[in-house]
DNA sequence: GCTTCATATTCATCGGATCAATTGGAGCCC
DNA sequence: GGGCTCCAATTGATCCGATGAATATGAAGC
């Protein structure tokens, strides 16, 4: 194994050891390179490759600090896996999307704070209000579609689920989905879907919330490959 | 943005829009980061960069190259984030492991080969056998376990669907929930829930595939947290 | 035709130098 | 004294050049 794979491997041991715990600030380069028995250079690009996994972050004149660790940092690169795969697997992402965010709307039935779900209606009013002009402004429809799906999910009461469901979707899949409902007729049908999911949790009623969003996020794969199976049961 | 986050973006939109394809191999370093416009260390640090996101990989003499970007590839960073939040998160990532595989395992069910039902089947047996002797070898029984419930999400008929579900839990926390199986009637009570698996995909039932995959990862999930609610019901 | 080996190519690692951002304190003004 | 300004130290960001190590390539020899 080379030498920079031995260092991020320290240093990510040194973290799952606790060692050095989340927030906490990083010896300055030439003395962790020193500890380590690496060069500079050699740090910097073991340090490179942890920022990149959000385990790490570096701010220029102050120093390198490990990050929060939290799931929902973590597990945001995934969404640039979304991104690449944007012909050939958005249907899959969608697929795991739908599972998982019929769940966590049915967990989140029984806890959304009061609050909160007014929140969601006013998230509806303002799509609605924004679908109702022309020409339609799909890049508000799609900041408030993610604000409608994050609510939700941060109310599931599981942030590793909450966090999966939010990257599962990258922001180019889903601009992509809005820009493709061209068709005025499917931007009204996916406001009211979000209505009935806004009613069920109202009602405090899982299993009509669970429904209703696994429903929602059938219909915008079927919408994406024309009705055929989303699970890849044709053979092509 | 810094010159190497900006070098990054470059490469990934090369990627993304096609120019760089799975399997190219990229200019040499010296190009490269004259075509960027940095220096060579600061394009090796954005490189870097992608070789942990599983991007590029590169061999030395030879060159770098943009790996096959498959979705198991890409999300097998995951793994790490269920490491570090093995203590606290471990339930988290169960209960997003429960809701997956219950799935998985329902889709496995039309579209198992009869070939690896067998191989399945000789999986458990492997692992009854290493279970029934004393000292009971926990190392291979962890790995027949990841075997079993691979072979299982790799039939899904969803890539992204059976990586997710590959990552879910790292090689740390499977392990250590077979340690924690010091008891062997734990042991045995594992090993009947896999042959209840095995018995619903050997009927292509999907409604009895999903019920027992879920069933047993609840039973993991109990078994972690002294049968509280692995949701967080609780208000702990 | 095959193996062996020298050579070129390419990434890996290193050490040092300079630039840029932040911090913290000294000094100054009110 | 309190607050502000500005300078210097700290620290990461970026660049440069050199050497080492692994691989590929092609020539030489059998």
């Amino acid at each position: 194994m080379g030498v920079i794979e031995t260092a991020i491997d320290t240093i990510k041991q040194m973290i799952i050891s606790g060692e050095l715990r989340p927030g906490q600030k990083l010896p300055v380069e030439k003395d962790l390179a020193e500890q380590l028995g690496v060069a500079r250079n050699t740090l910097r690009e073991a340090v490179r490759a942890l920022i990149a996994m959000r385990v790490l972050q570096t701010r220029q004149g102050d120093g390198t600090y490990v990050t929060s660790l939290s799931p929902g940092l973590l597990l945001d690169g995934m969404s640039f896996v979304a991104d690449i795969h944007l012909d050939a697997g958005a249907g899959e992402f969608l697929h795991v999307r739908r599972i998982l965010e019929a769940e966590a709307t049915a967990l989140a039935a029984a806890r959304f704070p009061d609050a909160d779900l007014a929140r969601l209606g006013e998230l509806l009013d303002r799509a609605e209000s924004v679908a109702a002009q022309s020409p339609i402004d799909h890049e508000k429809l799609v900041a408030l579609d993610q604000d409608f799906h994050a609510l939700i999910a941060s109310h599931c009461g599981n942030a590793v689920l909450a966090a999966v469901i939010q990257n599962m979707s990258g922001r180019t899949v889903r601009a992509r989905i809005w820009r493709g409902m061209s068709d005025p007729e499917a931007v009204q049908r996916t406001l009211r879907e979000h209505r009935a999911v806004h009613r069920a949790l109202l009602a405090r009623d899982a299993e009509r919330a669970r429904i209703h969003a696994a429903a929602h996020v059938l219909g915008v794969e079927e919408s994406l490959n024309g009705s055929r199976s989303p699970a890849g049961d044709d053979d092509e």
